[in-house]
DNA sequence: TTCCAAGGTTGATCTGGATCAAGTTTTCAC
DNA sequence: GTGAAAACTTGATCCAGATCAACCTTGGAA
């Protein structure tokens, strides 16, 4: 692991608390690796031996069930994915695969489940991330049952805009591919539904999203608190499945 | 509260290991609640003042956007329900109603907060009711983004039957109107789809499930460990959105 | 620069599941 | 027991979104 990683680390929720000395023994025993893009560095079903850390580059998660598979979230840095399956020492319920390039830290899970017994502010930091992915999801599930496809394209669409800092105009985060399979559709209806929302109030440009009419797409996308957040609690972004923010 | 009751709170892992006097002292802070049949206790969006917990009757999670409704989630005895809510001390993202006459246990959410970091034993035993809570719901959405309607139905009677001891013949838990929406279909589907599934191995009698043919329900349903559980660490009962036990 | 593969769009068609509208059965309050 | 409401079923129809097929666009790699 290289040093200036450290501080990108520890500056995280879930590591923001402990004692130092805790922290240092833990990432004498991680390590870190370079993945070239497109690579599927865990495999859903197989042990989560490690909590996943991304530096650099970004991640996707996704499930597959017999042929079928689909996006569940997408992974930006700095955060660390995985957790639940690394603390309950279980098969990791998604696979993952590096979207580009991609500098992954490795904390093995033995560690982990041996350090919040020693070190209590830890513990608690475990906790207030765990209940705030468990919330993520659940959010997600919400969305996925109370709303059309067109509303989730539009309350996505919004949702980012603000996270962006409620910018006008913005360049999509990820491919529209992968954008459609994490909202639960294909990439035909994707490309049609964002350009049946020209005349609601946007503007597509390829990758390029422009809000002409932000009144006229909250109307239609009546974004929610409690589906597109933010939480209350601050969350920072060391999340499992940060819906908020793919 | 009954004294009767401790006994069953106490069998919860979320209770099980941590001291009697820290037990205790939460259950000093917590009061027992009556409800009536079909009586929303819980609103969604209102601030997660108390850790509930089922003793008797049944709980419906759901949820709400604009006019649309939705079950997330169904809560027997003895269960804890919306945790994540009052760790977080934010609004609960559910709503939860009785679905029957209930007994419900409230735990102040500010001695829950404070407990664990007191009670080493019981933080760890928050962390793997949280982790298990978030693999369930994780699970809950791959069925969902993953399976058609048929094939969701399918494995929910199998895993059922599983949960009953694999028995062939058993009475579902709940209402159908309700079933069909927590599998994110209408009544009418739903009655249709299990009327299509006789001739693969199912046969209905109102409320009656009989598995005539559990290989070829197998081979239509796909039940897989990864979405269909169970879990391998041992996660008993006290979860959030126990979509095994449905 | 050219070429090719992958991503994206567009059109035509199909279909799973929703919706609407009657019935029928069950449940439960009186 | 009886009546009324609620749950469930069944049929007819509709539509959102999937699928299939063709084409265009873009971004690397040689």
């Amino acid at each position: 692991m290289r040093p200036e990683d450290l501080p990108e680390i520890r500056h995280l929720h879930l590591f923001r608390d402990m004692t130092q000395a805790n922290f240092e023994a833990l990432m004498t025993s991680s390590y870190a690796l370079n993945f070239p893009q497109g690579l599927e560095m865990i495999r859903q079903g197989d042990p989560a031996d490690f909590l996943h850390i991304v530096l650099e580059g970004s991640v996707e998660l996704f499930a597959r069930w017999g042929g079928r598979e689909c996006t569940m979230a997408m992974v930006q840095p700095v955060s660390t994915f995985i957790l639940a399956a690394s603390i309950r020492d279980a098969p990791y319920l998604m696979s993952a695969r590096t979207l580009e390039r991609a500098r992954i830290i490795l904390i093995p899970s033995s560690d982990l489940r041996a350090m919040f017994r020693r070190d209590t502010e830890f513990s608690v930091s475990v906790i207030n991330e765990l209940a705030a992915c468990y919330r993520s999801v659940v959010r997600n599930a919400k969305t996925l049952k109370l709303r059309n496809s067109r509303e989730r394209v539009a309350s996505y669409l919004l949702r980012q805009s603000i996270l962006a800092g409620g910018v006008v105009s913005y360049t999509l985060p990820v491919e529209k591919r992968l954008l459609a399979s994490y909202l639960g559709m294909t990439p035909e209806n994707l490309s049609r539904t964002l350009k049946a929302l020209e005349g609601d109030g946007l503007k597509m440009d390829g990758a390029r999203v422009i809000i002409t009419d932000r009144a006229k797409l909250t109307a239609l996308a009546q974004p929610d608190k409690l589906i597109d957040g933010p939480d209350v609690a601050g969350n920072e972004n060391g999340a499992g499945l940060p819906s908020t923010r793919l």
